[in-house]
DNA sequence: GTCTATAGCGCGATAGAC
DNA sequence: GTCTATCGCGCTATAGAC
């Protein structure tokens, strides 16, 4: 069965095509045309199109969230840290690549939870930025810029759900490992 | 002066909106009334606001296209074209930050140009998978998978116009620096 | 749980006065 | 070059039949 409830499928169409033209862009008909029922059905599993939006969001920022605060507090040392972070992010936009695109994209669109999307967003940002003074000031990184670090790592997993779909035959495995390789290391010789 | 005309003012006024919100939640009644006056005014200056999406997104594409097709045909070191490239787009978005976003999340709703936009974006991309293949062969960067490398290099470079404007006393010359050093050489000490 | 019908509103764009 | 007024349409959401 590919989806729980009547709501999960709206929500998984949704986001589907939220990935395509944004959330302004996508009309309460547009989902229900997807799921071959009329608009006005929709209704009857969901009380607006914001609660879409929201349910797609929200979750997984908590889970993003949740889990860096996890690895930035064990004990491993910082290289293994980030590592464990860009698995994170290959496995999590693995698994849900469209609502990804919502998570990037659409926050902006959010209303009444808005305010705790941005909380949840600073804490991740935060920890990811301990993770990486941690890192400078153990002399595992080198002692660069912390704010451009953050930048460069955090552009390109943000970025993940743009490309993870066009190859679609992908070992994730391998591809984690190439990407830790080439964040972590660069690609000079 | 700050526009050179009136025309110029709707572009540069829309980006700034379109960059919050996106093309398709900014309406025209937000965009007349950042400048002062009435929408219907908007359309003594533009025939649509489509007009508008594409005055913004086409001249920067077609910036980007131009300029990376100089640096993959210049006779430079690969690691010299590749430091060419980020400055090429840190120059471009400290420029227009604005124009960049849509760029970056707006080009879908391009209508008539779409095709257009989808071709210089596809020699740009090829230009600069070029750059890092040549630089593999020519055993300057390591012997990894090309499009990892080109992923994660273009996804930063592409999410400058969201950090650029937070560091507003940027010294963009460092910056450059900084930021070459990171995606070429890592921060593995 | 889905349908038809429609309320109420905001959209892009145009007409024509000044 | 900007205005007021408005057209025609599509939007989210609701009411109520089946």
């Amino acid at each position: 069965m590919k989806y729980e409830t009547r709501k999960d499928e709206i929500i998984q169409t949704s986001a589907v095509l939220f990935q395509k033209k944004g959330y302004s862009a996508v009309t309460m008909r547009d989902i229900a045309k997807a799921m071959g029922i009329k608009a006005a059905s929709l209704y009857n599993h969901i009380k607006s199109k914001q609660e879409i939006l929201s349910e797609i969001i929200i979750s997984l920022a908590e889970q993003f969230t949740e889990q860096m605060k996890i690895i930035k507090n064990s004990d491993d040392n910082s290289i293994d840290k980030l590592k464990q972070i860009v698995a994170l992010h290959v496995n999590t936009t693995s698994n849900n690549q469209f609502g990804m695109a919502s998570l990037n994209n659409d926050w902006m669109h959010l209303e009444a939870e808005l305010e705790y999307y941005l909380k949840l967003r600073k804490n991740y940002e935060n920890d990811f930025r301990g993770v990486i003074e941690e890192g400078i000031q153990g002399s595992e990184l080198i002692n660069g810029n912390p704010e451009v670090m953050l930048f460069s790592l955090l552009s390109t997993l943000r970025s993940l759900y743009i490309w993870l779909p066009k190859k679609e035959d992908l070992d994730i495995e391998k591809f984690t490992t190439e990407l830790s390789l080439v964040l972590i290391n660069g690609i000079n010789k």
